[in-house]
DNA sequence: TCTTAACTTGAATGATCACTCAACAACAGG
DNA sequence: CCTGTTGTTGAGTGATCATTCAAGTTAAGA
C-alpha cells in the first residue's frame, strides 16, 4: 500500500511490487490476480484504515476538539495517515480521472464511504449538543471532507513553514465552526 | 495541454501527444526537447492562465461578489479552468510527488506563485474596503487556496448532485468570509 | 516413503515506452 | 537552377511494461 501512496498507480511498477512485496511474478498474480486488482486491494485497505480512524475524532471529546487535535496532528505531519502525504484515495481519483475507469469508480465509492463516516460524526456531535441540533448533517460533512482535502493537498508542498501550517489548520478549524454554527437544515 | 490535464504525465503517452499535437516523434523533440520538457511548458501555459483568471476575480466587483462568481461558476463547471477537472497543477504536485523531482519543483513554484495572486487579490481588497484593512493577507490567501483546492478535488467527484455542488460553493463563501473576518494580523 | 495438492519461481512473451537519426521536403537568397 | 538552412518524417532503438507458465519446491496425509 505505500508503495501505490507514495509512487501512484501507473508510477509503480510489477518490479516495484516484487521488491516491496518480496514476491516473485508469479506469487503475486496467483495472490491478487493483476496489478489493478492488487491496487484495488490496497485501496480498500487505506479507506478501511481512513475509516476508523474518522470514527476515532470523537471517542473521547467533544468535535471541536477531535478536529482541532486532527488538524493540528496534520499540520505538523503527524497523523497516522497523513504524514506529508495527500490522501491516497483522492490521489488516485485525480490520477484515474480518464484513463482507470475502475479505479476511478472505487475512488469514488470510498470518498462517499468517508463522506458517510463524516455525516455520522457530525449527526452525533448534534445529538451531543456539539453543534447546533437542526444542522444538515450531510451538508457539513461535505464541507469538512472537502476542507480536509484542501488542507492536505496544501500540506504536500514541500515549501511551506511550519508555523504557516498550524495557523492554516487554525483557519479550517475556525471556518468549519463558522460553518457548522450557520448551515441549518431548511 | 489538454492531454495532460486529463491524462497526467505518466499516463500520457507520446503516442498520445502525436496524434494530439499531429506531429511525428521527430518534431516534437525538436520542438521541446523531451517530454518532460513538453510537460513543464504546458505546465507553466497553463499557470499562466489560471493567474490571469485570478487577477481578473476582482476586476470589476468586490472580493465577495467575485468570489462567489468564481465559486458558483465551479461548482456549476461553467469556470474556463474548472470544467468538472481539479487544477492541472495540484494533480502535478501529486503525481509528481516522491518520483517525478524537476516536476514536483515546478508545481511547487506555480502554486507559491499562485499564492502570491491570491495575496495580491486580498491586499487590493483590505485597502479597498471590502475586508477588514488589518488582514494578514498572506495568511488568508493560503486559507483561500486550500478551500479552493478542496473544492476543485471534491467537484472532481463524479457522483454529486447539482444541489450538493452549489450549497458547497456557498458554505465555501461563507467559510472563507468568516475566517476574513477574524484573521488579523498580530 | 510415495502421492498429491498448493504454492513459488524466474525466464520468456509481446506490447508499449520514450527517444534517435538518416533521409527527405520546403523554401529563401544568390 | 543551385545551395544552404530549417524543419519534418517514420522506421528503428533498447529498455521496460504487465503478464504467463512450465518447472521446481514444500509440506501434509496415507
Amino acid at each position: 500500500m505505500d508503495l501505490f501512496w507514495s509512487r501512484g498507480y501507473l508510477g509503480t511498477s510489477m518490479k516495484d511490487l516484487e521488491d516491496g512485496l518480496d514476491m516473485r511474478p508469479g506469487s503475486i498474480y496467483a495472490a491478487f490476480g493483476s496489478k489493478e486488482q492488487l491496487f484495488l486491494d490496497a485501496l480498500e485497505l487505506y479507506a478501511h484504515g481512513m475509516q476508523e480512524e474518522i470514527a476515532d475524532l470523537t471517542r473521547d471529546q467533544p468535535l471541536e476538539d477531535g478536529l482541532a487535535a486532527y488538524f493540528q496532528a496534520l499540520a505538523k505531519g503527524t497523523a497516522s495517515r497523513g504524514v506529508g502525504r495527500a490522501c491516497l484515495i483522492v490521489r488516485s481519483l485525480l490520477e484515474a480521472a480518464d484513463t482507470q475507469p475502475v479505479i476511478l469508480g472505487q475512488a469514488e465509492a470510498f470518498l462517499s464511504q468517508a463522506e458517510s463516516g463524516f455525516t455520522a460524526l457530525i449527526s452525533a456531535a448534534s445529538v451531543r449538543g456539539d453543534i447546533p441540533a437542526d444542522t444538515d448533517c450531510p451538508r457539513l460533512a461535505r464541507y469538512l471532507q472537502s476542507q480536509i482535502m484542501g488542507l492536505r493537498v496544501i500540506l504536500q508542498r514541500p515549501g511551506l513553514s511550519a508555523t504557516a501550517r498550524l495557523t492554516l489548520a487554525d483557519d479550517m478549524l475556525a471556518g468549519f465552526l463558522a460553518v457548522a454554527a450557520g448551515s441549518r437544515a431548511t
